[in-house]
DNA sequence: ATATTTCTTGCACGCGAGTGCAAAACACTC
DNA sequence: GAGTGTTTTGCACTCGCGTGCAAGAAATAT
């Protein structure tokens, strides 16, 4: 029944129409979009009036195609039960449209549609995949290089060592060091660390950080244990599993966790499951500072990264200049609150 | 450092290309990426092993150039607080790809770019325009309409009378009953509604809903108070500031929300600032159904959508056919846990 | 073997704009 | 006002593929 929008003519403005009114060339026309392009002020002013009054946009579709320049970039995401995805998103889609970039949502959770995704991205020529996932595995990365129109692959908020990939995050262990002092400063001796899942990518490296100190000082490894995805859920399951199997002089005092998500199944573990006080009988740490962290019921000592910092570097990055700072090192902050 | 991909050769592969390997004409090619189209199955054969070989993968820019259907689905946000987006976003990334369609996320949070943020996405030729924020106003509505690319203009998960817009929902107003009756058959009898925005947009029909039921069976119009956004904070702080200045013996007994994000935030402020108990002191509903709505925390009795159902119906109009059933009449279930 | 019908294939033209260069228009100097 | 330099403008060609139609090949009928 609303099937007739087009108010105006039928059809869409191009170029032409324009040029037309404006007693220009079609290429004028493209030149008074274009920033500092050759055009008189005069011209300009002409060409920009008769688009108003027909009411012409340029079509981006065209222009990529000519320009092989989409303006596109996909985000890549296999993890939607960690909030802090959320927070990433909203940070990403608003600083990359400020700078002229629209994003592609990819959702890659299942294994089978990864890969079709990513090709699928790619057949829109994106200008890089960004991936904020988990999982990605290398044959996946390979798949995206092979289609030769994802001409870069950056991994955001994840460290790695694969080639030919860009990583734009904190220094992992730093921020793991930054934890480790201030959970030995308060006094906690029995740690237990909960990590996400144990793939060849990238977040091992805060749990080798925090296993490796823990280990020189004080000549013991802490026990760990590990969830196969970063949803709270999960991690209750995981943790729940782990805790009641442990007589009560066994249990922690203190469950450092790879990040917030797995933070909060833990806490409502012990909490609700063992019935303990965080963080009188067990302590917690996360990491991400996701909103809810901050809340009166977790209120989490976590770690928080300058997320805004690093969207401005991909954003550097996109623009296509060899980026002279280090992007893996970007340092962010501890925020203490009552967890721990 | 990073900076030579491609792998094969340089630039990329086109149908011409496949078509001389193979022996065929470009169309041909093409021919044999169509599903269904007349072609022999020797020559699809043949086209199919040179492409392979090649590497080659029609290119959807050019595509979407020459055929005006972009496959491209402009999913709008202005809203991202609330967990229950998350959810949204993997639904409906998930079955839009199924389906052929990729999502393009754009973020509507600020005013000013809401609108530049839709035009932009119109010039990319996007089929439709989703959206699931909360705050979009009509003349941004009239804006996305008035550009004539963007074809159809969806809302999902939200109603409106709104004309030369399709609404995909469920009943807000059986929702609501449900609610409501169950919040009689438990015996609450002091309700405390809390919404959201009061734009001229969907939700008030929740608390419309509700009110008005109260009101004809209780002759007395139940308080309500509004949240400026649907972010948990907020309500925590609103409901928090409202809940503070009541004599105990006027506090309610129930608090009815427009949805889980909210809910969460009052379930907050009952506990960690009133030091009272949920159910017993006041027992809270919300709405949607987010994943932390059955952690062991909040155990949030809550209604939950559809969803899947929602994004197929979503696929079926994108598909073109005029839909015969209406879509803002689905149906949830009450997802009763111990909040209330 | 010839006439028909049906399936396949090739092709001209178009989608809407970008690029680099050459011609045209304007500025300025002496 | 001719000569030189600079700014503007126009144009041919390209990006990779879709559409509709007409010609060619293959299959069936007579």
């Amino acid at each position: 029944m609303q099937e007739k929008p087009q108010p105006p003519v039928g059809g869409s403005v191009t170029a032409d129409d324009v040029a037309e009114l404006a007693g220009v060339s079609r290429w004028t026309v493209n030149r008074a979009y274009k920033k500092d392009a050759p055009i008189s002020a005069k011209s300009r002013k002409k060409v920009m009036e008769a688009a108003e009054k027909l009411g012409y946009v340029p079509d981006l579709l065209a222009s990529s195609l000519a320009s092989d320049r989409s303006n596109l970039v996909a985000l890549l995401i296999d993890d939607f039960a960690n909030p802090h995805k959320l927070v990433m998103m909203e940070r990403l889609t608003r600083i990359l449209r400020k700078n002229g970039w629209d994003t592609l949502l990819v959702n890659t959770i299942s294994e089978e549609d990864a890969s079709a995704a990513l090709l699928n991205a790619s057949q829109r020529r994106v200008d890089a995949a960004v991936l904020i996932g988990t999982k990605f595995n290398h044959t996946e990365l390979e798949t995206a290089l092979g289609a030769r129109r994802v001409k870069k692959l950056i991994l955001f908020a994840r460290n790695t060592a694969y080639k030919n990939t860009i990583s734009i995050c904190c220094d992992d262990s730093d921020a793991m060091t930054m934890i480790y002092d201030y959970v030995v400063k308060r006094g906690y001796r029995k740690p237990l660390f909960l990590a996400g899942p144990q793939s060849p990518s990238a977040h091992v490296l805060r749990k080798d950080t925090f296993l490796k100190l823990w280990t020189d000082a004080w000549g013991e490894t802490p026990h760990w244990i590990s969830v196969p995805a970063y949803d709270p859920h999960l991690a209750f399951i995981e943790t729940r599993d782990y805790l009641k199997q442990l007589a009560p002089s066994d249990r922690p005092d203190v469950i450092v966790c790879e990040n917030d998500s797995l933070a909060m199944g833990a806490m409502d573990v012990v909490r609700y499951e063992l019935g303990l006080r965080v963080p009188e009988d067990i302590a917690i740490t996360g990491f991400d500072d996701v909103p809810q962290a901050a809340g009166p019921h977790y209120q989490l000592t976590t770690y928080r990264q300058p997320l805004t910092d690093m969207a401005n570097a991909l954003v550097a990055v996109l623009k296509g200049g060899e980026v002279a700072e280090d992007l893996t090192r970007f340092d962010g902050h501890l925020m203490v609150r009552t967890s721990a």
